[in-house]
DNA sequence: AGGGAGTCGG
C-alpha cells in the first residue's frame, strides 16, 4: 500500500497540471508582483494556511505546494495538519502520499505524523502498513503512546483481527506501555461488543472498573448497546445503574440504544416508557431516537402514528431524512394502503429530500405485490428518466411481480436481460424464479433454476432449497420434498423454522399427523424454535384430521410458550368447532379473541355469519354483514346464496334483512 | 497539532 503510494505528491501535481500553473506564474511577467503578493512581507509571521477550505484532493496538493514553497522552512506540524484534513476528506492514500513525500523531503516527522499516518493504514484496512510504519518510527526513536496504540487496537478490530486486538490490549496493561485512556479502552469495549462478545466486553469493563480505570458514557453506552444488540435487556439495564451509581450519567445514545431495542422488539409501550423517562431528565430525542420509533410502529402496523411522529420530527426543528420517509412507505405498502403510500412519495420532494433508489424499490414493491403491475412499470421508466438506476433489488421485486402474476415468460425475459444492464444475478433472483415456476406448476423449469445456482459459482441457502422442497411437496409428492430436505442437511444448509414448517404442512396433508407431532419434538432438538405459524400448521392438521381436542390442547399451550395466536389460527379453531356443533366453545373463542386484541378478518366473519344463517339465526348474523359491509369484506357467495332463500321463504317482508342483502350484494 | 469514539435506516 504505503509503496503504492509511492507516487509522490510531486508526480501528482504534473498529472494534475498544477506544477505547471505554477511556473509559468513563476516565470510570467507579472511574477514580480505576485512574488510581492505573497513574499513574506505581506503574510503575518505563522503563515496563513486556511485548511478549512480543503474540500478535494486538489485542494490538498495545492496546499501542498502552498506550505513548500514557504519562504521560512514549514513546520512539520503544517504538513501534519495537511495530513488529517486529507483524513478529515477521506482521502487516506493521498495523506499517505503526503506522508511519503515528507519523508522524501526529509522532514523531521514526529509523533503525530505517526499517529495520522498509522490511522490511515488502519482506515485503509491495511493493519500491515500500520504497523510497519510503527516499526519505522520506533527505529527512529519515537515511542509509540496512547493514541497510536489506540488506533492500531482500532485497526485490528476493523480487519477482523479481534483476538489480537486483546492481545495487544493485554500487552498493554501487563508492560505498562502507557495508560489506557478513555478513547482505547472504548475501542476495546465496542470492538468486542460488534464482534457478538458482549460477555467478554462485560469482563473486560469490569475488570477495567475495578483497576480504577476512567469509564465514560461512551463506554458504557457501547456496552449497553451490545446487550441489547445481543437480546439481552436485562443486562443492559444492569449495566444501565452501574453506570448510575459510579456518577455517570447516560446521555440521548444510551437511551437510544435500549429505545431501539425495543422497537425491534415491537414492544412499543415499553419504547415509549423510556422515551418519557429521557424527557424527564430533560435529555432531547434526536433523529437517531426517532428513526427507530419510527420503525417500530410502522412494524407495529401502527402507520398513522408513526407518521404523526414524522412529522412532530420536522416541529421539533429536526431534520429527518429520506430513510425515515422510505420506513414510513415501507409501512404504507406493508400494509397494502397504497394510496397513502403515494402521497408519501409524492410529499418528500416537498420536504427538500430527495427519491432514491430504495424509494422507488419500496414503492414498486407495494405496487406490484398490490397487483398493480401497469402503475410499477410507470413508476419504473420514470425512475430512470429521472436518472435513478435500477439495481438488483428493481430486477427482483419487477421479477416477483410477474411471478405472481403467473407470467413466467415475461419474468424470465427480464431474469435474462439484467446480465446486459451490467447487474449480476443473486440467490435471491433466483429463489424468486423457481418460487414462480413452482407456482406456475412448471417443476422442470424450477429444477433447472435450481441446479443453475451453483454452476454459476452462486451459494445455495436454506430459503433456495426450502423453496424447492416446498415446489417438491406440493407438486410432486411428500417423499421427493424429504429426499431434498435429506440433501440439503446433507450439505450443511441449516433448516429455518420455515422450512420445518413446511415439511410439518406436508406430513399433516398426507395424514401423518402424529410424525408431524414428533417431527416438531425433532426441530427443538435441533435447536429451532417453532414460531407460530408452525404451531397453525399443526393445529390445522389436527383439526382437519378431527383430533380437534388435542388441537385445543395445543392451543391452550401456545401462550406458555409466549406465542400469541394470530387470525388464521383463531379461524381455523372455529370453523372446526362449529362444525363439531361446539357453539359454545366457539362463542367462548370469539371472546377470548376479542380480549387478545386479535383482529377478525373477512375469513372469521364468513365464518361467524355462514354458521348463524347454516342453523338459521340470520337475524342474529345482521349485524355481522353490516359490519362486514363497512370493512369492505368479501362475502362468500354460499352466503349470499343462502340469504336469498331466505327473503324468498318469508316472502320478502323483512325490511331490514331484504336491505342487508340489498348492501351487501352492491358489494360483491 | 494526532486517535475522538458509543445510538438509526432500506
Amino acid at each position: 500500500m504505503a509503496r503504492r503510494a509511492v507516487v509522490s505528491a510531486i508526480d501528482l501535481i504534473h498529472r494534475r497540471g498544477f506544477l505547471n500553473r505554477w511556473s509559468q506564474h513563476q516565470s510570467g511577467i507579472l511574477s514580480p508582483l505576485f512574488s510581492l503578493f505573497s513574499s513574506e512581507a505581506f503574510q503575518p509571521k505563522r503563515s496563513r494556511i486556511d485548511f478549512s477550505c480543503v474540500k478535494e484532493v486538489d485542494d490538498v496538493i495545492e496546499l501542498f505546494q502552498k506550505i513548500k514553497s514557504m519562504r521560512q522552512e514549514p513546520s512539520v506540524r503544517l504538513y501534519n495538519k495537511l495530513m488529517s484534513v486529507s483524513v478529515t476528506i477521506e482521502q487516506y492514500y493521498i495523506a499517505l502520499d503526503v506522508f511519503d513525500e515528507m519523508l522524501r523531503m526529509g522532514v523531521s516527522v514526529d509523533i503525530y505524523t505517526m499517529s495520522i499516518a498509522v490511522n490511515c493504514c488502519c482506515l485503509l484496512k491495511d493493519i500491515y502498513s500500520a504497523f510497519s510504519i510503527m516499526g519505522f518510527f520506533l527505529k527512529r526513536g519515537h515511542e509509540p503512546n496512547v493514541v497510536t496504540f489506540g488506533t492500531l487496537i482500532k485497526g485490528l478490530f476493523l480487519v477482523n483481527k479481534e483476538a489480537e486486538a486483546v492481545k495487544l490490549f493485554e500487552k498493554i496493561l501487563d508492560l505498562k506501555l502507557c495508560e489506557p485512556d478513555g478513547i482505547m479502552i472504548l475501542h476495546v469495549i465496542d470492538g468486542l461488543c460488534k464482534t457478538g462478545q458482549v460477555i467478554e466486553a462485560h469482563d473486560w469493563l469490569h475488570r477495567l472498573e475495578s483497576s480504577g480505570w476512567s469509564l465514560d458514557v461512551y463506554t458504557y453506552s457501547a456496552l449497553i448497546d451490545g446487550f441489547c444488540k445481543g437480546g439481552m435487556v436485562d443486562n443492559a439495564f444492569k449495566v444501565l445503574s452501574k453506570m448510575v451509581g459510579n456518577g455517570i450519567l447516560p446521555d440521548v445514545v444510551t437511551y437510544s440504544s435500549i429505545i431501539n431495542a425495543y422497537c425491534k422488539e415491537e414492544k412499543m409501550e415499553e419504547a415509549e416508557n423510556m422515551l418519557e423517562i429521557m424527557m424527564q431528565q430533560h435529555i432531547c430525542p434526536n433523529v437517531f431516537t426517532y428513526s427507530s420509533l419510527i420503525e417500530g410502529l410502522c412494524l407495529k402496523g401502527e402507520i398513522g402514528r408513526a407518521k404523526q411522529l414524522l412529522d412532530s420530527i420536522v416541529e421539533r426543528g429536526l431534520k429527518p431524512n429520506i430513510v425515515n420517509y422510505n420506513t414510513l412507505l415501507n409501512g404504507y405498502c406493508k400494509k397494502g394502503s397504497m394510496d397513502e403510500a403515494w402521497l408519501i412519495f409524492l410529499e418528500i420532494p416537498d420536504k427538500g429530500l430527495q427519491h432514491d433508489v430504495h424509494t422507488y424499490n419500496t414503492l414498486l414493491d407495494g405496487l406490484s405485490k398490490s397487483g398493480k403491475v401497469d402503475e410499477a412499470l410507470q413508476l419504473l421508466s420514470e425512475m430512470v428518466e429521472k436518472g435513478i438506476s435500477p439495481n438488483v433489488v428493481t430486477c427482483s421485486i419487477l421479477i416477483d411481480g410477474y411471478c405472481s402474476h403467473g407470467e413466467m415468460v415475461r419474468a424470465r425475459e427480464l431474469f435474462y436481460s439484467m446480465a446486459e444492464t451490467g447487474i449480476n444475478h443473486n440467490i435471491f433472483t433466483y429463489c424468486i424464479l423457481i418460487k414462480g415456476y413452482c407456482k406456475a406448476g412448471n417443476l422442470d423449469e424450477a429444477w433447472r433454476f435450481f441446479d443453475e445456482i451453483s454452476r454459476v459459482g452462486l451459494k445455495h441457502s436454506t430459503v433456495s432449497y426450502t423453496t424447492m422442497m416446498h415446489g417438491l411437496i406440493r407438486l410432486s409428492s411428500f417423499s421427493d420434498g424429504w429426499k431434498l430436505f435429506q440433501e440439503m442437511e446433507a450439505h450443511n444448509i441449516h433448516p429455518d423454522p420455515h422450512t420445518y414448517t413446511i415439511l410439518l404442512d406436508g406430513f399433516c396433508r398426507i395424514h401423518r399427523i402424529s410424525e408431524a407431532l414428533a417431527f416438531l419434538r425433532v426441530m427443538e432438538a435441533k435447536g429451532v424454535n417453532p414460531n407460530i405459524v408452525t404451531y397453525g400448521v399443526l393445529i390445522n392438521g389436527l383439526c382437519k384430521g378431527q383430533r380437534l381436542d388435542e388441537a385445543i390442547r395445543l392451543f391452550n399451550h401456545l401462550r406458555s410458550n409466549g406465542l400469541n395466536p394470530n387470525v388464521q389460527i383463531y379461524n381455523m379453531m372455529l370453523d372446526s368447532l362449529y362444525n363439531e356443533g361446539r357453539e359454545g366453545e366457539a362463542r367462548r373463542l370469539m371472546e377470548e379473541m376479542e380480549r387478545s386484541s386479535c383482529t377478525p378478518n373477512g375469513v372469521t366473519f364468513n365464518i361467524i355469519v355462514w354458521n348463524l344463517v347454516k342453523s338459521r339465526k340470520v337475524h342474529e348474523a345482521i349485524p355481522f354483514l353490516e359490519e362486514m359491509c363497512r370493512r369492505e369484506f368479501v362475502v362468500n357467495s354460499d352466503i349470499i346464496y343462502a340469504l336469498h332463500d331466505e327473503l324468498r321463504i318469508g316472502e320478502g317482508k323483512d325490511e331490514k334483512l331484504q336491505e342487508i342483502v340489498k348492501k351487501v350484494c352492491a358489494q360483491n
